[in-house]
DNA sequence: GGCATAAAGTGGGATAAAGTGGGATGCGGT
DNA sequence: ACCGCATCCCACTTTATCCCACTTTATGCC
């Protein structure tokens, strides 16, 4: 599964390549397809059929209940499709480049069943951020239960 | 299904194309036919065949029974089915445009089974209510259920 | 270690597709 | 007939996709 993170460039026509690893795990255990979203300040992306079971999800709420219309808003309505060119980039929509703030380096961060996709300078802070909470944490029971 | 959020202009004839993404949806899944009515702050889309299931629905309630009335009024009444031209594009008739404040920067916003169409302005603010929405119910039991 | 080879990542030109704009045509209503 | 409006058609601009070449990094072998 996806783990690791790796720094790339955004070209000037928008295109960055998805890092080879995980690039064969898409290819091995899913159908070589991405789904993007936006989340928090940074994007998140999903393999097609993931994406899809969390779609499901969905159809049988209707819109007309506040709660689910906000969710669509903000998690659906960002949902794009990327395709892979043949040496295996993808095109990041202007619409999310912007909410993630990606200009040129990123960062893939790899969260086991999903890739987020971070600006450089934004994943710096956050990983300061990261480590400063988890000094505190150290030691707590959660940790514990998930087998450090 | 409807993902994605797409910017389009609509021009002086009142014509704005449908996102290419959503047509290819249209012609594979559907008949390239679709109904558009008015909500809330916004328009919303039907594929001809979703729209004709929704109004099946009515056929058995009574008018007498006041809302059902009321709901006819407000969604049944703006229903306009809205052709393709050949590259694509649709014509919102004006009151519908009015209703919606579409002047000329409009967002497509994909939700599964239907489309809204805002006016940009008033999506931004939209969308940003929702993130900080968003924000304050993560972690909380809809998201569990939803399967985040 | 250092060289050869392969793989991964980057960049740019060519082509195709999508979106935009406006003139010409046809139809209905007055 | 005339006006308004929708439709059709064509042209242009922008954006996405494909294809090939180059640079850099990783891998294997002596």
């Amino acid at each position: 599964m996806f783990r690791g993170r790796f720094e790339h460039n955004i070209d000037s026509k928008g295109r960055v390549s998805l890092p080879a690893k995980y690039r064969e795990i898409l290819s091995t255990n899913f159908n070589d397809r991405i789904v993007i979203t936006n989340y928090d300040s940074c994007l998140i992306a999903y393999p097609y059929e993931e994406w899809i079971s969390l779609e499901e999800n969905f159809r049988d709420y209707s819109i007309m209940q506040s709660e689910v219309e906000i969710f669509m808003h903000y998690f659906i309505s960002g949902a794009t499709e990327c395709s892979l060119d043949k040496l295996g980039r993808i095109l990041i929509p202007p619409s999310l480049r912007k909410h993630a703030g990606l200009e040129r380096e990123i960062i893939f961060v790899g969260m086991i069943t999903r890739i987020q996709i971070w600006d450089k300078g934004r994943w710096e802070k956050k990983f300061q951020e990261a480590q400063d909470v988890f000094d505190q944490i150290k030691g707590k029971e959660l940790l514990a239960k998930l087998g450090f």
